[in-house]
Formats: structure tokens, C-alpha cells, sequence
DNA sequence: GCCGTTTTCGGCCCGACTGTTTTCAGTCG
């Protein structure tokens, strides 16, 4: 799929205009760029059947650039913008304070075209000489251009967002506050976070914004206002604090939930309503109408309240507005986990904690998924230590199945080799309940080789589940190439489980291609992949991740009752 | 450059904070 190229380069040219201050230039490409980027289809596809310019975003010249980029693999125009701008310019914006026009500035004025140049001009206060810089501006650039160099980008959802909780309780200790929310990319359970975002309801703003900068945590103050406030926290992360009135808190929710692509789109429809939608409320003709709630707001707007993980602008305010929103899979559904490693493999915990574990999570059902020996895994199972870890499972749902009220299933997580086939032997797989497939190894192979392993061993009628299907990690590797619609109708033909891999680096799959595989018709398995009792409550964020992916409960198999769910997948 | 249930032309999201100004531009979210 071209898309993703596609996308980058609409976005290059975005930026490349932005310098030149061609705002309105600008965010046609932007949004031409974001439509293609989250586009379900190949955009390739949707060209050679002459529907481009149906496209949101996208109209007669970019549909042209596009039809250049996907038959060339280039683009004219924008190969000229870079000519006239040789600067590397996502390096140059990730200095915070530093935008497209102060770039132009000092390229045009110093020749500077990275951040070697910057802090060079910095160093010699060629800056401060610049018409409208000064020594405020120069040590500003200084001190984050190192910021910049120590990658402070965006982090971990699973490692910032226990961080939100603690602020947000450090914040309601004060008496004059009466409302605190965690919003922003943490409550849209995005990925990876760039900073955290506190709302508050309080009467005294001062005391506030006093009591957060001056909480222990913080390492710098950035900003600070009776309103708004900025600092940087142990760690290098960013929490940006706002006190609004109660009459506004619900749009203020809004606002600093985002996505911004959505937020723009939300007052495009408040401006065709006559409408005026901004972080305090509602207006028309400056009377505030609504804004208390969140969902006061989105009925002022005539439209149903999307769940903020659904707000990144790829359709959700058009199913709100026409009542076609999805009744997304609910946090307190699941009512089992299918892939667990216990002590007999790489796990540290022992399966009768684990199942306690699971009933103290509500569970109906588990599955003990230890890792078959292999050549990358040392401590895997072998056949023998597979037949005692059954009987073990046997007596300890022999023990707790009155007490308890769990089912422990049998299982097995077992590599796919080279040629598609189980590193095991069939015969061990006719007592086991669960089987998961996975790839861990000879990941070198093409799009076209893995695909084929995958779909191999799909068609094995032992696999039930294939696990963490695209094995990336985040931040870390984007995952193998892999022809996903054939893998989708392979699941559809098999029966086989995707799997939602609730694992914090992994979330995998992800939320564009859970969207793909629920349009397909496959049906998938959100799973903790818990090597620990405390990896098990990140089930919550594979659910997290299939919500994002517009997932409904239907779609979820661990969401049925114990009885429907061994009737859906024959087991006794 | 795109778009239209007021429009095929004239709009295009909006406000807070900072630094450099003396009324505003740039950046950020």
C-alpha cells in the first residue's frame, strides 16, 4: 500500500508551505494527508477507479499530485519546495518554542538548516540580532535544543497514564478544587502520549497553579498564567494544568481531549449549525447555550457524544452526527484472558495465582499459554513437562470448581518455523485446549514469505489464536510487512482468533488494522500476554486498543459467557 | 487548495501565553 507514502509526502509539502506562511495552502494538504493516512482502503485502488476526488480533503490538483506520487513515486512540487527550503525540518521542529516561520528566519537570515547550525548561531548571539529575537528567544533555543537531542518525544500510554492518576490526586488535596480530569491522548487511551493534561474546577486559580508548580516532581516551570500552566516533570514529561468554571468544564473536556483533527472538525459543524464552539462552550451569537457537560455539548450540536477513544477525526463526527456511532466493547466485558505465562516457562508467577488473579478480575475462563521450547526460548516447555503441567490443570479445576467459579483451560504458545509449520508435534496438541501461534523467529523473510507462514499454519485446525500478529514493538520496531487481507480472509475461512495484544510495547494488533479486520468480519481475542501477576490488569489497555479500533463486543470472543464461549471455539 | 441545506466566491477553529513589542507575531495545544 502506497498510502503511507503518499501521506508523508502531503505532509512534507504541508510543512514545507507552513514556512512560506501559506496557511490556507497548508491545511488543505494537511487534512488531504490525514484522510489518506487513515484511508481502510488502498488509495492506489481507490485511484484507478477514478474516485479520488470523492475523497474529504482531497480535490482536483492534490488528486493530481497524488495520481504523480503513487506512478512515480515522487513529486515535482514538492521536490522544488525542499530545493528552495534545504532545511531538515522535522529536526528543527521538535525544538519546542521553534515554528515553521522562525525557521525560514534563520535560514534565510543564517543559513541554518539543522540543529547543529541553530545552536551554532545561538552560541555566537546571532540570534538575539535578528529583528524580532532577543536574549530571551537565544537561551530559549539553547536550552531546548539539548532537550531536543535527548529525545523527549512521546512516551508509553502504560507508563505515563499511572502517572496522570498521581497528579490528578496530588491536585484534589487542595480544598479550593472541585473537579480534576485527566484529558488529552490519555483519556483518548492513545498509544504513546506526548505530555499529560490536567482540567480543574476551582475557585482560587492561584492556589492551584501554585500548588503544581510548586509540587516535588517538577523540574521546570515552562509557563504560568491565572489560567494555564506548563512544567516539566521528573522524567521529561510535560503537564500542561487549566482551571475553568464549572459552567465550561464539559467543553473544556472536549477541547483538551482532541484529537485537534477532531476538534476542528467539531466547529466546522458548530459554524454550519450558526454555531460558535470553543474550550468554554457553545455560543450563539455570544450566549452561551451549553457547556457543562460533555454531553450537553455534543447535543447542542445536534449530534450523539462519541467515547473519546473514538475522537481522531476518522469518521466518528460523522457517525455522531447521523446516530451511527458503535456500541463500543465496554472495559468490564471481558470475562476471560486466553494467553498467560506462568513459572512453568518465562512467566513468574505459579497457574493457581494466576487463577486467583483472574478471579479477582471478574473472569469466567483463563487459558495457560507457557511457551513450547524453541530455539530463541531456553526455559520453554517440553513434552514432559507439558503432560504434568496438564495434570495440574485438571486438579486445579478439580479443586476451585465449586469455590471458584473458573475455568482454567490448557494451552500452549508455540512458535511458526521457517516452512509454516507448528515447532511441535501434532499428536501432543489433541489434549489442549488453546493453542497459540506465533512468529518469533526468521522475521527477515519478505511480506510475501511471512504471510504465507502465517496463513500456513492458520489452516493447521489445531491453531486457535494467532498472537501479537504483526510483532511490532512500540517505539521500538514497526512490525513485520505483512499482506493483512489475505491473513483477514484466512481468518474468516479458519476461524482463527486475532489476537489484541493488551501488552503496553506491543498493542498489537493495532487500532487502524483492528478496524480493518472488524470491517472483514474477523473476530478477535483480546489478550494480556501476562508474564506477571500484575501484567494481567493490562487486559484494560488491549481493550482500550480494540475501542480505538471501533471494535463492538460481537467482535470480541472473550466478551461471550463461559458456555457460548466453549461452544464458538468446540471445546468440552 | 478545498468546499457549499445561506455560497461556484469568499471564507477557512480558537484562545492563552511569551517575548518583543508599544499593538502584535509566533507557537502551542
Amino acid at each position: 500500500m502506497m498510502n503511507r507514502t503518499v501521506a508523508m509526502i502531503l505532509n512534507r509539502v504541508a510543512d514545507l508551505l507552513e514556512m512560506d506562511g501559506a496557511d490556507f495552502r497548508t491545511k488543505a494538504y494537511r487534512r488531504a494527508a490525514h484522510t489518506v493516512e487513515f484511508l481502510p482502503e488502498d488509495i492506489e485502488f481507490v485511484m484507478n477507479e477514478g474516485r479520488l476526488e470523492e475523497l474529504p480533503g482531497i480535490g482536483k490538483n492534490i488528486a493530481k499530485k497524488i495520481q504523480e506520487i503513487i506512478n512515480t513515486g515522487s513529486l515535482a512540487y514538492y521536490e522544488d519546495l525542499k530545493a528552495m527550503f534545504p532545511v531538515d525540518f522535522e529536526e528543527l521542529m521538535s525544538v519546542e518554542g521553534i515554528g515553521p516561520r522562525k525557521i525560514k528566519l534563520f535560514y534565510e537570515k543564517l543559513g541554518v538548516r539543522n540543529l547543529e547550525d541553530l545552536e551554532y548561531a545561538a552560541r555566537r548571539h546571532k540570534i538575539q540580532r535578528l529583528k524580532g529575537m532577543g536574549p530571551k528567544t537565544e537561551l530559549l533555543i539553547l536550552k531546548n535544543v539539548r532537550f531536543a537531542r535527548r529525545d523527549t518525544g512521546r512516551k508509553l500510554l502504560g507508563q505515563i497514564m499511572p502517572l496522570g492518576k498521581s497528579l490528578k490526586e496530588e491536585i484534589e488535596k487542595l480544598d479550593t478544587v472541585s473537579k480534576v480530569v485527566v484529558a488529552g491522548s490519555i483519556r483518548r487511551r492513545k498509544e504513546t502520549v506526548g505530555d499529560i493534561d490536567l482540567l480543574v474546577v476551582a475557585e482560587d486559580h492561584e492556589s492551584v497553579m501554585d500548588h503544581l508548580t510548586g509540587l516535588k516532581v517538577v523540574e521546570e516551570v515552562i509557563a504560568k498564567g491565572p489560567l494555564k500552566s506548563s512544567v516539566r516533570i521528573k522524567g521529561d514529561v510535560e503537564v500542561d494544568l487549566k482551571v475553568f468554571n464549572a459552567e465550561s468544564f464539559g467543553a473544556a473536556m472536549v477541547y483538551f481531549t482532541g484529537s485537534k483533527e477532531t476538534n476542528v472538525e467539531l466547529r466546522r459543524v458548530a459554524i454550519s449549525k450558526g454555531l460558535k464552539l470553543n474550550e468554554y462552550g457553545v455560543y450563539r451569537d455570544d450566549t452561551l447555550i451549553a457547556g457543562e457537560t460533555e454531553d450537553e455539548v455534543f447535543r447542542a450540536l445536534d449530534m450523539d457524544t462519541p467515547e473519546p477513544e473514538l475522537r481522531e477525526n476518522r469518521g466518528e463526527v460523522d457517525a455522531a452526527l447521523r446516530g451511527e456511532l458503535p456500541d463500543l466493547v465496554d472495559y468490564t466485558e471481558i470475562r476471560g484472558d486466553l494467553h498467560l505465562h506462568t513459572n512453568w516457562s518465562d512467566g513468574k508467577s505459579k497457574i493457581h495465582e494466576m487463577a486467583k488473579k483472574a478471579v479477582d478480575l471478574g473472569y469466567e475462563y483463563m487459558a495457560v499459554t507457557d511457551h513450547f521450547k524453541s530455539i530463541w526460548m531456553d526455559n520453554g516447555m517440553d513434552e514432559r513437562d507439558l503432560e504434568k503441567q496438564l495434570l495440574e490443570i485438571e486438579s486445579i479445576n478439580e479443586k476451585f470448581e465449586d469455590s471458584m467459579d473458573l475455568c482454567v483451560f490448557s494451552g500452549v504458545e508455540v512458535d511458526i518455523d521457517s516452512e509454516g509449520h507448528l515447532n511441535i508435534e501434532s499428536v501432543l496438541l489433541e489434549e489442549i485446549d488453546i493453542v497459540v501461534a506465533a512468529l518469533h523467529s526468521g522475521l527477515k523473510q519478505n511480506k510475501y514469505g511471512l504471510t504465507d507462514r502465517i496463513v500456513k499454519v492458520m489452516y493447521n485446525e489445531d491453531v486457535d489464536v494467532l498472537a501479537h500478529p504483526t510483532g511490532r514493538k512500540i517505539l521500538e520496531k514497526t512490525g513485520y510487512k505483512l499482506d493483512l487481507e489475505r491473513i483477514f480472509q484466512a481468518a474468516l475461512d479458519t476461524n482463527t482468533l486475532l489476537e489484541v495484544n493488551a501488552d503496553p510495547d506491543r498493542l498489537d494488533l493495532n487500532d487502524v488494522i483492528i478496524r480493518e479486520a472488524v470491517d472483514y468480519g474477523c473476530k478477535l481475542v483480546i489478550n494480556s500476554n501476562s508474564h506477571s501477576l500484575r501484567d494481567m490488569k493490562n487486559m484494560e489497555m488491549g481493550v482500550a486498543t480494540a475501542r480505538r479500533g471501533w471494535a463492538e463486543s460481537k467482535d470480541i470472543i472473550n466478551t461471550l459467557p463461559l458456555k457460548s464461549f466453549k461452544k464458538s471455539l468446540d471445546l468440552n
